[in-house]
DNA sequence: CATGAATGAGGTTTCATTCAT
DNA sequence: GATGAATGAAACCTCATTCAT
C-alpha cells in the first residue's frame, strides 16, 4: 500500500495526493491557523479541516501541537532567510543599499502577515518554541553582517555617520515596519483612519526610509550618544 | 499604590469597601494573567486564584472573559494616558521635548510589559475587544497633537526638517521601542546576546533617540519623499 | 427602620412599597418566570429582577425555589377555584349549564396561559410540588359535584344520556381546551396554520361545545361502553 | 427491538458498527432523560452515563444539547408516523375506523409516555426546537387526510353528522387522550384516586370513544355552530 | 425589611490526544 | 499512510443559596 512513484503509479493513480503532499498541506494549514489565532487560540481540528486530512495524520507527522508550531516557525524563518539571500546589496552604493533593504523588509512583512503573527505568538510564549529548535537558532540572519558592511562602506565614503551598531539598526528597521503593520488594527481603531490603503502604505515606506537615512546621514552630535 | 485619605487610614489599615477592593484585585490579577498568556491562553481559574476570590465573583463583576479583557485594556490605556498627561512638553525647546518624549515612551514600555503583551494579544484578535469599547476609542492620545506642536515649533526655529507627519512620527517612536522590548525573547534567542541588561537598555534608548533626532534634524533631500 | 403603616408613614412616606407589596410582587414575578420557563428553566435572578427586589428577599419570604413554586401553584389554583365559584350553574337548564361551563373553562385557560404552563411543569415533576401542598389537595374542585348534579338533571329530563361519569366528563372538557391551547406552538408549527387568531379560537370553542353536547345528547349504544 | 437481519446475526451477536450503536445508544438515553426531566432539567452527564459513553462523544455526534433534543424529537415523531402508517383505516366502515384510530392514539400515548413529556417540554419552549427542524415540519401527519376521508364516508352513508373539521377532530382525539395521561399525576393528587389502574385505563378509553362517536353520530343542531 | 457581596457545586462545552482498524 | 471513534482533563460559565451588615 505504499505509494509508488514509478510506472505502476501512473497506471493506477487512484490517490490524488501522496505523503509529501499531505505533510505540506498540514504545514500550510497550520501556518494559517496559528497566524490567525496564535498558538493557544489555534485548534487542531481547524488545522485538520483546512488541510483536508484526518486529525490523527497530524499526529502521525508532528507528534504534538507544540512540535507542529515549531515546524511552522522553522518554515517561516527559512522562507525569510531564503528571500534575504536573494538580495544582492554588496554591489550598490550604501544609500541605495539601505533603501533596498528597507523596502525589502517592508514588503516581506506586508506580504507575509503570518510571519508577524507567529512572531507575536512566539514572543508571548517567551520564545519557548524557538529556543527548542536548534535549526532556527542556527539560521542567524546574514543581514546583520551585510548591514555591517554597508554601514562601514558608508562611513568610509563619508555618507554615513560613525558609531552605528548594525544590530541596533537592524532592529530599528524591523521595528519601524513591524509595529505599523502588526498593530494596524489597534492603531486604526484608535485613530479612526485606515492604515492599509495603498496610499497609506506607500507613505509609511517613504517615512521609514526617511527616518533610517535621516539618522544614518546626519552628523550625530555627541550629546545624542547618551 | 492606593490613595490614602488620611494618616489615620494608613495606621488602622482601613481598606476601601470590600467590593471595590475585590474588583480591583480581580482587575490586577487579570492584567497579569492576560499579559503572561494572551487572551486565549489566560485562565479564569488562574485569575481567581491570583486575586484570591471565587471564580463566580469574576462573573459577578465582569459578565464574561471578553468583557474582563476589555476592562483590563481600558485600565491599561487609562494608565498610559494619565502618565502622558503628566508630561509637560510645551515649555521646553523642541529637541529637548523630543528627548523627553522618547525617553518617556521607552520607560513606560519597559516598566509596563503588560501593556505590550496586551497590545500583542489584542492585535491578534484584530482589535475586536478594543473596537467594542467606546471608552478606549475616545481616549485618543493627546500626544499626537502635542507632537504636532513640537514638530511645528522645531520647523519654525530651523532645528527640524519640514514635512513631518506627527502620526507617522508617533508610530515610529513607539515602534522603535516596542519591537525591541516585545520581541526581546526571540531576538536574544537568535542573536545569543541578552538585550535586557541595564547597559543594553541604555544603549537602546540612546540609539532610538539618535534615530529620531537624526531624522528630524537632517535636511531630508527630496528623493527621500518617494 | 421598620415600616410604619400608621400616621408616621403618611408623613415620611419615603418607601414606595411595603412588605406585603414586595411579597406579592415576588409572587407575581415568579408566576411569570415559572410559566415562561418551567421550574428547572426559571431563574431566581430573573425573578428578583422582574420583581425589582433583592434576591435575598425572595429567600426571606420563601425559603427555597421549590417552596416559591409551591406558593405560585397554590395561588394559581386559588384563582381558578375562586373563578369557578363565581359561576352559578345550578339555576339554568342542563344544556345551557354545560355550554356555560365549557365556555368558562375555555376562557379561563385562554386568559391564564400561566396556569397551563405551570400545570405542564408540575406534571413533568410528577406533581411532586403539588403533593407537598396540603392546601392545594384540599382545594378539590367543586365543579365535579356541580357537574354531577347537571348531568343527573339532564338525564332525568331526557336531554342527556345515562351512565356519564362526571370526573371523566370534567377531564374531557379540560382536555379538549387544554391540548389545543397548550400545544398550540407545536401544532401550528406542524400544520403551518395559526391557531390563535380570534376566528380560530371561536371555531375551537364551538367545536368543543359540539363535541361535549354531541356526546351528552346522543343515545350511547351499548357497544360503546367497551 | 433491533431488527435481525438473519438468524446467524442473532447467534453470533454481531453488533451494528460501533459508531451507529453509540449514536443510537445516546439517542435512546437522551430520550429517556429529556422525557423524565424536560429540556432544562435534563443533564448531559446523566445522558452520557445512561448511554455508557463519554460525555464528549455526545458532542461528537450532536454538536449541542439543543441539537440533541431536536434529534430526539425527530426520532419520536418518526416513530409515531411509522406507527400511523401501519394502520389501514380506509378499508373498514367509518365507525369502526374511528374506533380503531381512537384506540391507536390512546395506546400509543400510553406506551410512549416520553412522547407526551417531550411534547410538553417542547411546548414550554414555544416549539423553538421543532421549528428549527425542517424534517419534522415535513412529517405532517397523514392522519388528517385519512380522517377527512373517513369523516366524508361517514357523512355520505348517513352515520356521521355534517360539517366536521378533520383537524379539529384530530386535535380533540389527541387532547382527550393526552390530558388524562399527561396530567395523571396532578389529577390523581387532587382527586385522590389512581387513574392508571388497568380498569381505570379501560374506562377512559371507553369514555373517549363514546365522546368522539357521540359527537360524530349526533345530529348537531345548528345552534351548536355558534 | 432589605441589601450587595460572595460562594461551592455543578452545568455545558472544548480540546489535545489516543485507540482500533 | 490514513481513518473514524472515543476519551479525560479542564475550560468557561450558571445557579441556588448564604454571609455580613
Amino acid at each position: 500500500m505504499l505509494p509508488m512513484p514509478s510506472r505502476a503509479a501512473a497506471v493506477v493513480e487512484i490517490r490524488p495526493r501522496d505523503a509529501d503532499r499531505s505533510r505540506e498541506e498540514i504545514l500550510r494549514a497550520a501556518m494559517t491557523e496559528f497566524a490567525e489565532n496564535g498558538f493557544a487560540g489555534a485548534r487542531i481540528d481547524a488545522i485538520a479541516e483546512r488541510a483536508g486530512v484526518n486529525k490523527k495524520l497530524i499526529y502521525y507527522y508532528f507528534a504534538a501541537k507544540d512540535e507542529l508550531f515549531v515546524a511552522v516557525l522553522e518554515q517561516t524563518y527559512a522562507d525569510i532567510r531564503a528571500a534575504e539571500q536573494a538580495l544582492h546589496l554588496e554591489a550598490s552604493d550604501p544609500v541605495q543599499a539601505i533603501r533596498t533593504l528597507v523596502a525589502f523588509t517592508w514588503r516581506h512583512y506586508l506580504e507575509h502577515p503570518e510571519f508577524l503573527a507567529l512572531l507575536n505568538s512566539e514572543n508571548m510564549h517567551r520564545a519557548g518554541h524557538l529556543k527548542r529548535s536548534g535549526r532556527i537558532r542556527q539560521m542567524n540572519s546574514p543581514l546583520i553582517e551585510t548591514l555591517a558592511t554597508i554601514v562601514e562602506r558608508g562611513r568610509r565614503d563619508g555618507s554615513f555617520r560613525a558609531g552605528v551598531d548594525p544590530l541596533q539598526l537592524y532592529v530599528s528597521i524591523a521595528g519601524l515596519a513591524y509595529f505599523y503593520l502588526s498593530n494596524n488594527h489597534t492603531l486604526s481603531a484608535i485613530f479612526g483612519r485606515s492604515l492599509m490603503t495603498p496610499a497609506a502604505l506607500d507613505e509609511r515606506l517613504a517615512h521609514i526610509t526617511a527616518v533610517v537615512l535621516g539618522y544614518l546621514t546626519s552628523r550625530g552630535p555627541q550629546e545624542e550618544h547618551d
